[in-house]
DNA sequence: CAAATACATCGAAATATTTAAATGTATCAA
DNA sequence: TTGATACATTTAAATATTTCGATGTATTTG
């Protein structure tokens, strides 16, 4: 994996109201949509807009689109990614 | 792991300066001494000072005072509690 | 088509991070 | 003990991030 790639993802990573949306997906199966994360985050819906696009950026999460509503969904494939390269890094 | 500790932990690794210093210290099998870093890193010596002690307030490096001199480690262990935390986000 | 809903984007303020020059501290060597 | 070396800390400037109100854009419903 591309250090610039490692660094983004390490950067959705890095806030604590990010991690409690991935936390948030984890237990509701990956599937939640904006307003039930809107409702239990305690940030306007400008700011949680803005930390799921920085997670969907990452490719943290996928984006799915259902009608005027957003279904949010885990991608562990990067996660998988993400934990290889830094596993290498091991000594 | 505590979600404060993830977070600081990614913090960590948010950044291309860290992330290469991290690269080193597995190329060079771990044992890296400031002034080794300082080489290779192209910023000035307190930037490299301060890219080291974040790695280190987050455990991902262990520094050990041999003289004048500091050597840096890599915390193997840390990055598997780190990538554990992540593979059980995953779905 | 008009109103309502769900979410995104813009703009601006508050806060945090990065960087380096200047300086400080500890250790070694002569 | 004096000068040099290795690294840390302080201070301050530049830059980036976080946050939210206001507003914009689709989509659905009546």
């Amino acid at each position: 994996m591309e250090l610039k790639k490692v660094e983004k993802i390490s950067k959705a990573l890095a806030d604590p109201n990010r991690l409690q949306i991935l936390k948030l997906l984890h237990k509701n199966k990956s599937c939640m949509y904006c307003s039930d994360i809107n409702d239990v985050i305690d940030l306007a819906q400008p700011s949680v807009s803005h930390h799921l696009k920085q997670l969907s950026d990452a490719e943290l999460i996928i984006a799915e689109k259902e009608g005027r509503e957003v279904k949010y969904v885990l991608n562990n494939k990067i996660i998988d990614q993400y934990t290889s390269f830094l596993t290498s890094l091991k000594v």
